[in-house]
DNA sequence: AAGTTAATAT
DNA sequence: TATATTAACT
């Protein structure tokens, strides 16, 4: 009866803690790495199936993601000695000196922008580092939770969890949109492609009360027929007023190309909305779109790093899920900073250095010296 | 079309 | 409450 309990991994799952005991005994390191893998792998595994039901249990996949994160951390550390991580673009690692600096400027700009990843500081380390880690590995094919995921799971968990019911049909639909739009074109989709044929309810709940509060521009255009009238009360149609475009979620990677078509146009100073959107050719996305992140990262640039300061690399967006985005296929919108297609190349781009930069750009590249002379212009 | 500003949602 | 994004105006 007693099952010989043999040491085999397999047998008797471990929690974190005894794992990590485990680990911290094996002195042997290529031991502990394969033991440290096979339970990341596991871990991952279970991830895998509990995916599909994580609207149901999004605890438990917070859970088990922490675990992983928290391995591969461990990992990381195993292997960090031998090759520092190749970490993005977007969180410039220069090699020594400035960076306590950029990191502080960056973390400013994210504590600033409040719906950045929450939970786990770390994530978007982690990111990086699982890939360049799971590069390394090459273990299977569909095995870790693709970073997109990651990246979208902490967009979603909050909401996910109790808005599931919504709309299923919508998130159908859209899925099978999302779907042609990938087959059709190659070029980068980004989420929020749908030209809502009618936009999803959420934002329906209309405070109608409260349009009068300015001159009353804001509420009603009253251009087309107000579509239903309930009771006789006027109640404007919500396709009217209500009506907002799901947010425009600026990802890390559809930022990216944003500076980067910024920085191709010669400085968020002199690029305009219009350009800058031709350049990034991301599908789906509007003038306005744009004009309204360039207006936002002037005001960055202005704020912290006004000239040279390219710590304007450092800002990232904050993302806001709507409430749709799980692509199931995760082909298109989730990849960050995948594909480039345009003339984009990504950060080779040697700008015209003669035109006048104006410093919000090229974090990436230079070891910048312009921390010190941030506060340079006091003017306004 | 670009720049601004108010409104609104998160 | 603050901030990010959208809508409307200039």
């Amino acid at each position: 009866m007693e099952p010989s309990l043999d040491l085999s991994l397999d047998s008797l799952p471990k929690t974190v803690p005894q794992i990590l005991l485990q680990l911290s005994s094996i002195s042997d390191s290529f031991t502990k790495r394969t033991t440290l893998d096979d339970y990341v792998k596991r871990l991952e595994d279970e991830m895998r199936k509990i995916d599909a039901f994580k609207r149901e249990l999004p605890l438990c996949v917070l859970l088990l993601q922490d675990a992983i994160l928290k391995l591969k951390e461990e990992v990381l550390q195993l292997q960090s000695v031998k090759e520092l991580p190749v970490i993005e673009e977007f969180m410039p690692l220069k090699g020594s000196s400035d960076q306590a600096d950029g990191e502080n400027e960056r973390r400013k700009w994210l504590s600033s922008a409040q719906l950045w990843n929450t939970n786990f500081n770390f994530v978007d380390d982690d990111i990086s580092n699982a890939k360049s880690n799971m590069n390394l590995d090459g273990d299977e094919d569909d095995r870790s939770v693709p970073q997109t995921q990651i990246e979208h799971w902490d967009c979603e968990k909050r909401r996910r969890a109790f808005e599931l019911f919504k709309d299923q049909s919508n998130f159908v639909k859209r899925s099978k949109k999302e779907d042609m739009a990938v087959s059709e074109v190659p070029k980068l989709t980004l989420m929020t492609t749908i030209s809502d044929p009618f936009p999803v309810n959420v934002n329906l709940t209309v405070k109608n009360g409260r349009v009068s509060g300015r001159s009353g521009r804001a509420a009603v255009s009253g251009s087309s027929s107000p579509a239903v009238q309930i009771n006789g009360q006027t109640k404007l149609s919500q396709q009217q007023q209500t009506i907002r475009k799901q947010r425009r979620c600026w990802s890390p990677g559809l930022h990216r190309r944003f500076i980067d078509a910024l920085h191709r146009l010669g400085g968020s100073q002199v690029a305009t909305p219009k350009q800058i959107k031709e350049l990034m050719q991301v599908d789906g996305l509007t003038n306005d779109e744009v004009k309204s992140h360039l207006q936002k990262y002037r005001l960055h640039v202005r704020k912290l790093g006004p000239q040279e300061g390219s710590s304007g690399e450092g800002w990232i967006p904050g993302e806001h899920d709507g409430e749709h985005h799980s692509k199931t296929s995760g082909t298109q919108a989730g990849s960050p900073d995948g594909p480039l297609q345009g003339g984009g190349s990504v950060k080779a781009l040697s700008i015209t250095e003669g035109e006048s930069m104006e410093g919000e750009e090229d974090a990436k590249s230079d070891g910048h010296s312009w921390k010190g002379r941030i506060q340079k212009h006091g003017d306004v």
